[in-house]
DNA sequence: TGCGGCGTAGAAAACGCTTTCTATCGAGCG
DNA sequence: CGCTCGATAGAAAGCGTTTTCTACGCCGCA
């Protein structure tokens, strides 16, 4: 069995409270008192069993972080960032690995709770499905009720029944929606009237937002819905792969297609590749999110950049250390157009272009 | 504050005892009686305290994964084949993100070990340094003390001072250099002679087990060292651009280019692109995993397929269940030669050759 | 010399659960 | 009809910490 308290105190022949107190520095002691505990520590290989700490002094150092899939960069890199800004204190950071499910992103939640979690970030867009929604707002809420801060990273504010914001929670909000409409914009000024969109899963905010986004830089131009065919897809390379396919299907004029995020233009890319359609000679492909596998796309893929790891970094300061929220619990993070060679100029109308 | 088990016993008009064992399941309770707890449970929205569930019961529910960067898709495909396999279990499995850092891999396994985890999963390679090795052997041997499960999966087999095989200790053997030797044995046989390869981190056993097998598959082609020169890199995109560089410094006659692994060898692709060499036609280039967007890359990558995701399940069922082990503590994975579009035979030498 | 105060250490009561041991109540059996 | 046994429930003792209260010297000051 591991040393415990009591092992360490009888060694240093001091009491228990003493041994806690030296371990914690929270109170004086003698130094050749703290010397000898220290010395039994080593000796003894002790370490403080974290559940008894936490249960005493109801407080823990676990921190969560929630992810939709682990597999996917995107929230590697959010993930890691985060985990940097926590690395100093002596934190438990983990992650858990929703795999996009409503059920398994509540049970964490609740897993988390039971922990009694100093903290729980939760990563990437949420369900907006309403009973998933209340289902979330309640959890949250008994997490923060039992102490715990909240932060969402790359997910709008969430607010409660009454149409407050939750206190207790802060947003590290991406701006998604005026990146996409920038992104389509930039497509719409190289002439491009013919726009496919491969978004993600439907009731993610993500791809509400990308999408409006897109959307609106189409009103903007005055284009038809016709002519601009969108097709659902999961954020995943296949996602691309099949989505381009029905979109020429449902378009053969098209001369752009925009995907969700990078890894499903990857997939669109390749895709086109397979077909033998030059990009962006035949058809100008875009993503979303600037992974560092857009350098090692071909072409090099234009999309909209967010600074993934900063905004990780930040929510983890956030979830350390609740005071560093700024005013109104909400922190815009800006997106920036990253025009490379997958995009370019509509070439001159074929016979079939109307 | 949160409702606490006497709050629902007080509800229900049982005892604690009973409520304890209602949730728990594991003692006969009246039917009746356990529907009223159930209720109680329900209206006040209770969630036992994990702290002192584990400090009474001394054990918990907790696993910890331990990846090296959790940006690199490797680590994620076993990460998420390890929720998958424990997901049915009432358990929080959680990531741990190590950034390679030695030191970060030993406070975290501190960590777990305070939190009396359940099991521990270490993924990718260990450092093979001896100082970094004992100090590991230590804190797993302490981890196993308390109870808990280790499991090495994608790292040989640990054993102790005695050499002894560490009890309590299961290791997912990626077979790294016989994959590796297959590989470079298959440019050796489309005539390469000038083989660069970019290595992982040199302390690293996957680094190391591949770079060895990759050696042996030159020593049993006779291939001199000269004209085969290896570049120390990361295991990153970063690694495969400069490494490439630098191996076309040391010998501007290459013909094949290895990488460590799928990423190294996505970038060396990149570089080699920039440079205006043709791959396969100037050069072959090959990687090392497997990873999805293999099949993105332009050509598609000739690899060495890891089952990732389920090596990754199989060590999960592992951390949940020991009694799963096979004899020995060692499950073996193989690896298998994929072979796509970026290898090909070598052209006909040019003048330089000699 | 006496006393307040400071610096240090211990005793003991939580913290919220699990689990052993004990108790009660009927039913079944001889 | 008395006894045993099975089914069910409660009392209470931990689990290993933290933390409040108390206690003990000893110094400085009057």
């Amino acid at each position: 069995m591991a040393a415990k308290l009591a092992d360490v105190a009888r060694r240093a022949g001091v009491s228990p409270a003493t041994v806690s107190r030296v371990l914690n520095g929270n109170y004086p002691v003698a130094r050749s008192t703290a010397e000898r505990v220290h010395q039994a520590v080593a000796e003894l290989q002790y370490v403080v069993n974290g559940n008894a700490r936490a249960l005493a002094a109801s407080s823990s150092d676990l921190i969560g972080i929630l992810v939709h899939d682990i597999a996917d960069p995107f929230f590697g890199v959010i993930a890691s960032g985060i985990q940097d800004a926590v690395a100093e204190g002596d934190v438990l950071a983990v992650v858990c690995n929703t795999g996009s499910s409503a059920e398994r992103e509540l049970r964490y939640l609740k897993l988390l709770r039971r922990q009694r979690a100093h903290a729980v970030v939760l990563t990437g867009g949420s369900s907006n499905d309403p009973g998933h929604r209340d289902a979330l707002v309640s959890q949250i809420s008994e997490l923060t009720a039992t102490g715990a801060h909240v932060v969402l990273c790359g997910r709008p504010p969430l607010s409660g029944p009454d149409n407050e914001p939750l206190p207790g929670v802060t947003a590290v909000d991406f701006d998604n929606r005026d990146g996409a409409r920038r992104l389509t914009g930039h497509l719409v000024a190289l002439g491009h009237r013919d726009i496919g969109y491969i978004t993600g899963p439907e009731h993610r905010t993500t791809s509400q937002l990308r999408l409006s986004g897109h959307l609106q830089a189409l009103a903007d131009a005055g284009l038809s819905g016709e002519r601009c065919p969108i097709v659902v897809g999961n954020f995943d390379r296949e996602s691309g792969r099949t989505g381009v396919g029905e979109l020429l299907r449902r378009n053969p004029d098209l001369t752009a297609v925009v995907g969700g995020n990078d890894i499903a233009a990857l997939g669109a890319l390749t895709e086109l590749r397979a077909r033998g359609m030059d990009v962006p000679g035949d058809v100008s492909v875009a993503g979303f999110d600037d992974l560092p596998f857009a350098l090692d796309a071909v072409p090099t893929l234009t999309t909209v950049r967010i600074p993934l790891t900063e905004a990780g970094r930040t929510s983890g300061l956030f979830a350390l250390d609740p005071a560093r929220v700024p005013a109104g619990g909400v922190l815009p993070i800006r997106t920036e157009l990253i025009v490379r060679d997958s995009t370019g100029p509509v070439a001159a109308p074929g016979p079939g272009a109307r």
